[in-house]
DNA sequence: CCACCACATGTTTGCGCGAACAAGCACCCA
DNA sequence: TGGGTGCTTGTTCGCGCAAACATGTGGTGG
């Protein structure tokens, strides 16, 4: 995503225009022959107004085609409505279908999502980022993170409002939600050894996302933890291509008879490059992905993968973050979605 | 993460309470010794403020954590510089794609952008969208939508706001701005017809798109126009899934030599279906999408498909959007976004 | 019959900000 | 020396809304 200047500058004076006259409430009580206020009585649902005057109100406002100004009922009370959603791309799967769920259980409680796209996935991005924040109509922050930014302090609530951060660490001094990415590659790992494998090799996610190096780390871990060697690991950016750049590689590979990549897509890769190469998926080699996105059913051979509920993840965010709008007070700690193995076609026994 | 951790910045406290009361221009006065005027001239970068003054504003606007109301603001200039977005759903890729383009381009022009998921696709759901936006902080909208809602009159602007259409019909009352489907749609059928195949089988779209409609519609009006016959046509619902089962059928048909599907991931399943039963793409069948997705360069084999350009659709949404809430004035009309076929591996002539 | 109550409606006020205007001041030139 | 002139800073006011309080009106009971 493109950033402008995201410095901390003052902000230089923008050309305003004149403000269009919107219709306001004293517009309507003109029209309908009463006051300002029995029209924001009416408008709220107010229960004292009588029949006849709410009747003609109404009608003064259909005519004049009145809507509230949320601008000022805000600044009455204090409060958006309105929850920030700070991303670095839609691109990925995972974040688009966390966003999809934050919007929809934020809508069901009643609360608007403000998007915020950040450029440089670097310190000064994210900080950019906040700093608009700071002047967008919004009362809590959540922040779907693919890079470690959040240990830059400069970020520590910066703007002292209710955040929670996806995908990452910091569990100790923020509220995290976040897939169990430990538990999901160990069951893909485990798989796979499971069958009879006498090692896994990894094709990993780009370094600077914190789910690929949990996922690698993980994948290490599981087999030192068996004995096994850990074969040299291939490093993808989490698109096909990559997969399948790595695939070319290692299907000359001696003895590589089982790879997890860090995400379907990856494995979708891979699954092409094998297929040129003329191994089959999954006699000669087994594939194991990570996200279960939709498609992966109809990959060939459909993709044994770990299932990753990323509507849970939002559902939990937009809980756990307007607990703390609620409360006002923050939680530091991580609430861990855990994720499930599917199995399908693309993992086998490794061949005699 | 382990690596930033040791960074020498100092570790802030992992709770910190909102402070009950935000901070006003009128604390930050008040501990600068200046008025609140002032304050507001330092924050909006005015010239005519002299060094010292701007520092001792800053100076305490930074001790206090001051961030300026931006409700307050709003309701000064009558604008809240945010866009509302109207979608459906965000799980297919050309809404996300959109989306993001015009997140990009919105934050580019200095507008944020605000999300309003519906929740059912059915005129009450627009109207309830439209509702709920009118009591949101919005200068303008963008519909994204998949179906065919824009003739009910009761969205006839029920809020008087600028608004700009994807993906529909209704040029002639509202702004649109939509990929040039038919265009699309012909190129890739004439691309198989040009190939030899005698007529080209559709897997069309759910029947509440418009997208779907128009690419069903200009496939059959491209073999007629070629005095060729229309074969009976398929109903997918854009998942690969559901292009798989067509595809299992279809490879059941005598004589199907070209199928064109109306998105990628149908044509991935199709992909499937066909491996399944032992048909050799593109020797014994050739299969088109649409949308080039990234993915689509790893399916088996790489898919040849229409490209769409998302990117500049979000674009365009913006800027089109944006002339209205400037000129405040609605004009209507369709911007179309040229389509090109990319043609990969998946296409051939037909068998002999 | 009047004091009082319940309820509908009106008036005042201030949320935080910034435009418009006013005031204070240093400096310049006739 | 006196009246600009240009610059920084302060004061007033109102954006649209709704809470709090004030007022008006009709009805009821002692």
């Amino acid at each position: 995503m493109t950033a402008e200047s995201t410095s901390g500058t003052p902000r230089q004076p923008a050309v305003r225009r004149a403000p269009a006259r919107r219709v306001s409430m004293a517009d309507v009580a003109r029209l309908a022959g009463v006051s300002a206020q029995t029209v924001s009585r009416v408008s709220n649902g107010h229960p004292s107004v009588v029949g006849s005057t709410r009747e003609q109100v109404l009608d003064a406002m259909r005519r004049l085609g009145y809507r509230p100004n949320s601008a000022a009922r805000a600044l009455k009370y204090g409060e958006f409505r309105t929850i920030g959603v700070i991303l670095f791309t839609l691109s990925t799967v995972g974040n688009s279908r966390t966003l999809e769920a934050i919007v929809d259980h934020a809508a069901h409680e009643g609360y608007a999502i403000t998007l915020i796209p950040v450029a440089v996935p670097t310190q000064d991005g994210v900080l950019g980022a906040f700093t608009r924040l700071g002047e967008l109509a919004v009362d809590a922050v959540i922040v779907i993170m693919e890079v470690h930014l959040l240990d830059a302090a400069t970020m520590t609530l910066p703007l002292g409002i209710p955040a929670v951060i996806v995908d990452s660490t910091g569990g100790d001094r923020y509220t995290v939600v976040d897939t169990d990415q430990a538990d999901g590659t160990r069951q893909a790992v485990r798989h796979l050894l499971d069958l009879g494998h006498r090692t896994v090799w990894h094709v990993a996610g780009p370094e600077d996302s914190y789910a690929a190096e949990r996922r690698a780390e993980t994948w290490r871990a599981t087999l030192t933890e068996a004995g096994l060697p850990v074969p040299r690991m291939w490093r993808g950016d989490w698109s096909a291509d990559s997969g399948y750049r790595a695939g070319l590689e290692l299907a000359d590979e001696p003895g590589c008879t089982a790879v997890f990549a860090a995400n379907d897509q990856m494995a979708l890769g891979l699954l092409r490059a094998f297929h040129e190469k003329g191994k089959v998926v999954p006699r000669d080699v087994s594939v194991v992905g990570f996200d279960d996105i939709p498609d992966s059913t109809s990959f060939i051979p459909p993709l044994t993968t770990v299932h990753q509920d990323f509507t849970e993840v939002g559902r939990r965010c937009v809980e756990r973050v307007l607990r703390q709008v609620h409360h006002r007070r923050t939680k530091a700690g991580t609430t861990l979605v855990p994720t499930r193995l599917v199995v399908r076609d693309s993992t086998a026994p490794p061949p005699a």
